[in-house]
DNA sequence: CAGTGGTCTAGACCACGCG
DNA sequence: GCGTGGTCTAGACCACTGT
């Protein structure tokens, strides 16, 4: 038999999808829900938590409970994007990019094959579409190697290996690592997610045709709208095809 | 200020890393480690739960909380499998497979490309890894071109699609959809996980070159433990053109 | 300030695993 | 049966957001 707090989520994620509530709607107050559903506020609690981790629902502190607005899925296309934009064709992202200098330590220096202490650029991009929080990259560049002109540009997160590729047009590998977690706290504030919304987490690690690692990103999105897609094809005699 | 829970999770935390509580180890019972920290068993039960998220620890119901054994990493090897074998050489995988006969339905269809109701074999595959639940497959094969020999053979979750392209040496497209979420409550059962530990869900969909899909794979992954990498060689001369 | 969610308590009762 | 975790209660107090 379900418990009270799946009876609950269930019958509100009915009226969720059902649209009986709308996106941006603010349900009743956690007090008020409770008594409506009988329960104590705990037990609403942990049905609304349930909702959250499906990315229904957004807590926020001292204003309420809200619908969230089904927001354009995001596609993350793999391969070095090559192949095609990945960001929807009319998709208006907003990007804020900090960039600061910082020195190679821990994982980093493993992923970008250099020694502690060198000196890198950081680029820290949030994209925004229509103001909610999409994704967050932080990318590391060698700071040899980057022209001052690309640098100063702002940089959307999925653009910056493609400038780097454009401006030397030598072959480069690109291997990137897709796990799943749940988000830090500052990542989940930063998305505005719930911590228990889980993220997927991908390290991408280009490097150019003499294996030199030119560019590593750290790029987190939302697990309840997120995808990447990775397309291979395989060859036989001829070369490459595109699609 | 960090919360109790925070506390509780932080110090247990560092027990379980620092090897002071060791992997198969049981914890105190919840009420002993609720009245030593001097909190109630609610706010002691919500620091586990962070452990739990993290793969730290696992609750097993009338025995206890245990420290999870650190396993070997799963690393699942995109782009079709053909570069190499993505088990690790040494890893001593035991692989159970059901297979019953299915009919197309739901998302199936479209990812099959096929129409409702069309005949499919499914294979679903629990790995192990010493007893331990490693990874879940279910795939699907349109009927009308699975040989029966290969039908019958044991069929890792990971070797199928590769048995497939040794059989039918043509070219053939790979393409992967990844993406993070909660674990449905039989999958967490399956994987013997937390629902609040996230998954790596893949879905993978192979074509041969005349474009028919002659598999579609759903993979799940425990998110502790599974990455999923892509590895994309860039060739300048064949006419790639960016954006 | 009033109203909201966030944390926490000190219990109760139920369901599971094992001897 | 006993000890374990799973669910739930009816509060309390704190922290944040708006007026």
């Amino acid at each position: 038999m379900p418990s009270r707090r799946h009876s609950i989520a269930n019958d509100l994620r009915d009226r969720i999808t059902t649209a009986r509530l709308k996106p941006g709607d603010r349900l009743p107050s956690e007090a008020q829900l409770a008594t409506q559903y009988q329960v104590s506020t705990a037990t609403l609690r942990s049905a609304l938590a349930m909702l959250q981790g499906e990315g229904l629902v957004e807590k926020i502190h001292g204003k309420g409970n809200f619908v969230r607005h089904s927001l354009r899925r995001i596609t993350y296309a793999g391969g070095g994007s090559t192949q095609a934009p990945q960001a929807a064709p009319d998709a208006t992202l907003r990007i804020t990019v900090r960039t600061t200098k910082v020195r190679a330590r821990g994982d980093l220096t493993a992923l970008l094959q250099v020694s502690t202490g060198c000196p890198l650029t950081e680029f820290h991009c949030v994209s925004y579409e229509a103001k909610s929080p999409h994704s967050l990259a932080r990318i590391y560049v060698p700071r040899d190697l980057a022209p001052a002109a690309v640098l100063n540009e702002p940089c959307p997160y999925v653009g910056a290996e493609a400038r780097f590729v454009a401006l030397r047009p030598t072959s480069a590998d690109v291997r990137e690592t897709v796990s799943a977690r749940l988000p830090t706290p500052e990542e989940a504030s930063t998305l505005r997610i719930s911590t228990v919304l889980a993220v997927l987490a991908i390290t991408r690690v280009t490097a150019d045709i003499t294996g030199r690692v030119v560019e590593a990103a750290l790029l987190v999105l939302p697990g309840d709208r997120a995808d990447a897609v990775f397309t291979t094809h395989h060859v036989t005699d001829e070369g490459w095809t595109e699609r």
